[in-house]
Formats: C-alpha cells, sequence, structure tokens
DNA sequence: CATTTTCCTATTGACATAGTAGGTAAATAG
DNA sequence: CTATTTACCTACTATGTCAATAGGAAAATG
C-alpha cells in the first residue's frame, strides 16, 4: 500500500512543474490548490529537500523550486525516497537479513518477480509524463 | 508492503498441498516445517477456514485440508483475503468514497493501471504453480 | 473419559500513519 | 531597521495495524 506520504508529495511536485515559471512556489499555495494539510505536507516537503529533489528558498518571494526537469525525475524515487522503500515483502528490503529459508522457499521467487514489476513501472514513469497528462493517453 | 499475514497463509496452504494426502494436516506440524509461531499461524488459518480457502476438522486425527485441486487457488485470491485487499492506494479500494479529484486527478490513471498490473500478476499464478515450481522456471 | 485437535476471545508491545501545535531562522519589502 | 513572509525544526497525539502471546471452550476420536 502507498500511503498518503507518497501520494502527496508526487501531487506537490506536479503541482512545483504546473506553477513554476522561475518564482519559487509558497507551500500554502500549493496546499490550498491540492487540498492538502499545510502542516502534513510541511513534514513530507522536509522528505524531499533532504532528498534534494526540490529546492526551498526562505523568507518573502519564497517557496520551493523543482531542481531538475520533470523528465529527469522518475515516479520511483519520488515513492522510494518518501516511502523509505519500495519493496513489497519484508525479505527484499535492502537492510533484510538473510533468510535461512531462502535457498528452499516456494514462494521468494513469486516476491522477486513481483519486486522486479513494482520497480520498473514506477522507475520507468517520469514527473514529465504526469505532468503532461502524456500517462493518461498511453495507458488502457 | 505484503506482510506476514498473506505469507504465511500461502506457506501454509503450500505446505497443505504437499502434505496431504487423504489425512488432514495438524496445525502443530505445519508450524513446526514452515517455522512459523502455531499461535500465530492459527490466527491466520481462521481466516482461511472462515473464507473457505481450507477446512479444518478437530478432534483426534483432525487438522487442516485443501478444499479445491492447487490448481484452483489464485495467489491473489488468498492475498485478497488474508490482506483484506490488495488495492495499492486508498482512493482504489472498495469501500473508498468518491474522491472529489477523480475527474481532473492527474495521478490516478498511474494507481489505477498499477492496479491492474498487481491485480494481474497474482491472480495469474495458483498455489499449484508454487507447489510444483513451475513458477521459477518460467520466471526469469 | 482422556487426549488431541480445532475454535474463540482477549491482551500486549512496538511501530506507522496522518496529522496538529508551536516555535526559530532566514530573507525581503517598506 | 523592522515588520512580514516564508521555510525550517522539534515535539506531541490519536488511531490503527502488525505480530504475536495467553488461556481456555468445543469437537471428535480411541
Amino acid at each position: 500500500m502507498i500511503s498518503t506520504k507518497g501520494r502527496y508529495a508526487i501531487r506537490f511536485m506536479i503541482d512545483l512543474a504546473k506553477q513554476s515559471k522561475d518564482t519559487p512556489v509558497p507551500l500554502d499555495e500549493t496546499a490550498i490548490r491540492q487540498d492538502i494539510s499545510k502542516k502534513y505536507l510541511e513534514s513530507i516537503v522536509k522528505i524531499l529537500v533532504k532528498g534534494k529533489l526540490v529546492k526551498g528558498t526562505s523568507g518573502k518571494g519564497g517557496g520551493y523550486r523543482l531542481i531538475r526537469m520533470p523528465e529527469e525525475y522518475t515516479i520511483g524515487e519520488i515513492l522510494e525516497l518518501t516511502e523509505g522503500t519500495l519493496a513489497t515483502v519484508a525479505c527484499l528490503e535492502a537492510e533484510a537479513e538473510q533468510c535461512p529459508r531462502k535457498s528452499t522457499c516456494q514462494t521468494l521467487p513469486m516476491w522477486k518477480k513481483f519486486d522486479n514489476l513494482v520497480h520498473d513501472y514506477f522507475f520507468n514513469i517520469t514527473l514529465a509524463d504526469l505532468v503532461n497528462g502524456t500517462f493518461d493517453h498511453e495507458s488502457a
């Protein structure tokens, strides 16, 4: 399950991509436009700043802006950063210790293949795809 | 993220499929073989019984057995039952109320397509695939 | 009737989710 | 230089789920 953290983060970045010409976009505006609690969105944006996906500038006339072009962000990296991991089962997480059943486990191949599927899906969608609505057309 | 509930349920059913000739398999044995806490496994199996995926018989000589042939169970239905849902985002859950942003949401198509992907994946794997290790060979 | 087994209810500790509250620091406009 | 706007930071809370554990009641067999 993908939580609001990841989903709001994506919507925030779409909003940035659409608004920002040159000037940074204040959080208030995005929060209102996207109908997300400002305080909560703030905590999510903090993750994006730390992860160097967006840049914030303080003070009057400040706000947030993207660091790269929308085409250069994959949805996968946004989700991986905000959700902590994109791994779908515990035994495939990066920090997971080796499972003793690993060599004989009859379910592991299924999880591995699934994990690849998920990974491939989200790392092949860019922020630009969502902004342009390109995605909507190419999908079934 | 798929929790132990779903993963243990699948392992439990694989175990049943492998053991059961005619006699029911007691929970103790599966718990030991699969190295899962008996009491915890019990709570998961209860869900499977209620969902009519397995049948339990009490008393001496009792235990659990599959109701159908392994080929007739999909992993999708096991996961959907034990995990409660296979929906990957809240707005696509069955009980979800209509999102007001639905018509204009630029992320919804992505989630929908992803949801279909997940659904298709798990509903096209049967219990028999895992038991036979067929899955292992056909996968990358 | 004793034993084995499932079936049922309740509780627990740890953690995550989805926020809220209240402030400090930076930058600009007047 | 000061008021205002904005990001930045720490802490708290309510609710829920996860992964178990505990203890017994009911059913079935030998």
